[in-house]
This record gives C-alpha cells, sequence and structure tokens, in this order.
DNA sequence: CGGTGAATCTGACAGATGTCATGGGCCGCC
DNA sequence: GGCGGCCCATGACATCTGTCAGATTCACCG
C-alpha cells in the first residue's frame, strides 16, 4: 500500500483527489496539507511514501517545500501536481529533488500510475515538457533581475520598486532594462508575462 | 437522483470532481465537458438538473456559457465553481442568471448542499461574498474602458492597443487614465491588477 | 594574479506614458 | 428638446520609462 500526502491550498480540490485516488486497491491517501509551511510537520506525523504538492500555497511554495524535504533526507518521494505545465517550474521541480510532475490536465490514471512508478524509484515526466524544459526551463535572469521582476508585477512605479528593494531607481531601470531584453520584450509588462508563462517567478 | 454536468478545462480535476460527488447517493454525474463551448451541446445530450461550472475554460468562459443556458431557457440550475471568489464575477454569475457560487477553497458537503438545494430552487451564495459583491461587484468601467484594459493586460505599449482596437493612440491614453483614476491606481498594470482581482475582467 | 560576471550606481537623453483641456457625434432619458 | 454620458479624437505638456555609457566593488575561476 502506497502512503501518499496531499498537499494544495484548495479545499474542494483535496477532497476530490482524496476521493479519486481512494478507488486504487494500492495508493492509501494519510494526510493532507493547506499550506506549504505545513508539509514538514505533515509529512513527520502520517510518514508517506509520496507527497504530491501543488506548487502555489500560502505560507510556501511547493517547489520550495520539495527542496526542504529533499534536504531534510526524508525517504519520501516527491510529485509536483501543478495546474500550469511551466517548463520553468519542472526545470525546478527536477532541481529541487521532485520526482514526478504531473499537470492537472492529466487523466486519473495517469496520475496514479505516476505515484507506483515514482514509488518505485522512477522519475515521470511529460517528455514534450521534459524537451521544454531542457531548452527554456533555466530562468535567463540573475538573481536581482527576477527581485525586481516579481516586484513589477504589482504594477508599481520604478519608485515603487526601487522602494521596496533598497535600490536606487537607475539601477531598476537597469535591471529592467536587461531583463527585458533577455525576453525580447518591449515593455516589463511584457517581459513579467513571458517570465510568468515560463514559469522563471 | 440529481442529474449533474460538469465543466472545466482540467481533466484530472473534473475525474476528481466525478469521484468525490460519486460517494453521494442521490447525486449522479452524467457528463462532463472539457471546453466553454461545448457545454450547450452536453447539456443537450445529457438532459441534467445542475450544471457545475468552471469560469476560465478555453472556447467561452463560464459566465457567459451561464448566460447562454438561460438565454435558451433550458430548466437547467447552473452553479460556478471556481478557483477564485471575486466579487466581480459573483456580481457576473447572478446576473447571467446562476444560481449557486462555489469557490474550490470550500468542503466537499458544501458543494454537494450546494447542489442539492440549487436543485431545490433554492440560491447558493457565501454570505461574506455576497456582501462584497454588493459593494464592488459591478465593474466601474465603461465597455471601452474593459476593452482597452483586457488588451493592457498582455503588457504591450499604446500603439499595440490602439492597433489592436482601431483606435487613436490618443483615444487608449485617455480610456487607460479614465480606467486607472476609476480604481485609483497610478500606473496601467496596477489598475490591470485591481481589475483582475475584483473580476471586472 | 588577472579576467569575467554580477551587483550597484550616476548621468544624459530619446521616447513613451499619463494628464488635461477641448470638441464633435450619438444615444438614452427626463 | 435639452442634458448627460459614452465614444472618439487632437494637441500640449509634465513626468516616467528605457537605453546606454561609464564606473566601482566583490566573488569566482583558470
Amino acid at each position: 500500500m502506497i502512503r501518499v500526502l496531499l498537499a494544495d491550498d484548495q479545499h474542494l480540490v483535496r477532497q476530490a483527489m482524496a476521493a479519486l485516488l481512494s478507488f486504487e486497491a494500492d495508493i492509501e491517501v494519510v494526510g493532507e496539507a493547506a499550506r506549504g509551511d505545513e508539509v514538514l510537520a505533515a509529512v513527520a506525523e502520517c510518514s508517506p511514501d509520496v507527497v504530491l504538492l501543488d506548487i502555489e500555497m500560502p505560507g510556501r511554495d511547493g517547489l520550495t517545500v520539495a527542496e526542504d524535504l529533499h534536504a531534510a533526507g526524508l525517504a519520501v518521494k516527491v510529485v509536483i501536481l501543478t495546474t500550469f505545465g511551466r517548463p520553468g517550474y519542472l526545470h525546478r521541480a527536477l532541481a529541487s529533488g521532485a520526482s514526478g510532475f504531473v499537470v492537472k490536465d492529466a487523466r486519473a490514471e495517469e496520475l496514479a500510475d505516476a505515484i507506483r512508478r515514482v514509488h518505485a524509484g522512477q522519475r515521470v515526466v511529460d517528455r514534450a515538457l521534459a524537451a521544454s524544459s531542457r531548452t527554456r526551463g533555466a530562468s535567463p535572469f540573475t538573481a536581482r533581475e527576477r527581485d525586481v521582476l516579481r516586484v513589477a508585477t504589482d504594477g508599481g512605479t520604478i519608485a515603487d520598486i526601487a522602494r521596496e528593494l533598497f535600490l536606487s531607481e537607475g539601477t531598476v531601470r537597469n535591471y529592467l532594462s536587461s531583463a527585458m531584453g533577455k525576453v525580447g520584450a518591449r515593455t516589463r509588462a511584457e517581459a513579467v508575462r513571458v517570465a510568468e508563462n515560463n514559469g522563471w517567478l
């Protein structure tokens, strides 16, 4: 029996996934977490074999939680289960020690199968997404460029961004301009959109 | 037995919801749709009592589909099931004839209960969200301001927006400036964010 | 030890954005 | 019939954005 922990911020989605997996004779959902920062404690308490992690969760995002699990050296396999199959997400997922990556557009059998194969020590990733991750999974930005772009998603002015990151306005303009150039964007809003769509933020 | 049709673009989420609802003795999932523009045909084919509609679907968004169902005069109840409880979404949902509005953060029992009560002719809406919808559900924008803001979400320049909407650049600046003023935004990106967060786009 | 890249900054300048006034046409409502 | 609001446009102007050059410091690598 494969013991599974579900981490997703949406209650209904968690319960629905638990219901779906309950049909599998060899899979048992032993716990749930609604927030990223609840996962480690839940893993310690429930001793799952596999953890299903959404990415966007309050408290701590799923990719960072995967890093935490990996760093803690726990004998638990991680499957990222997310809405968007973004190459940057997959790239970070694999780098953080995740063994599987499934999008919520998959079929139920694909999820169950992913859980089994990951439990058996295999890696489960959609082939097309893996290819995409290899070509454009890695973020082209420096750490500071990413910081500046992330704050720019709020839609504030150069002065707002500078204030938030304790930088001068000129420096912020330089970073934004550089980031825009790296993705061929003509405005920072366009750069933000490209970065988000690729999972680089 | 209450017959239910599920419309959500994510396969796994649909199957999981179907699994969850299968535990209810008085509810039967009789059909599914993955795209907004598949729902009317699916309703004609499966004759559901209740339709569960996600909002963001390819082909046609759920709120517009709710309008279509209402306009077609079909004896079917609509429950909107969505990720974000945005007052603008609720406002539009109620205006389009939906009888229920449930967010994916609800509990499973709340969904099943909503389906039963909607089927019994009641309206099911979270009270706090209903209050929020009354105060800021209605979009403050004119139709053209909304058009301009929506195109602005792509992050293009004034010239891009003007070209796409067949307007002059000056007109676009006027509409953007007016829309920004209505929500107290200092940049168009901020206005877009406020509009999206309130469900006005 | 030297070269390279990143982080950070300043300054100048061109182009884009946003504000504001003004005006015409159309439509709905009183 | 008049008024108000929306759609659309132009023009002037202030401010902001983005580009680019040049500079310093620090860490890392060959």
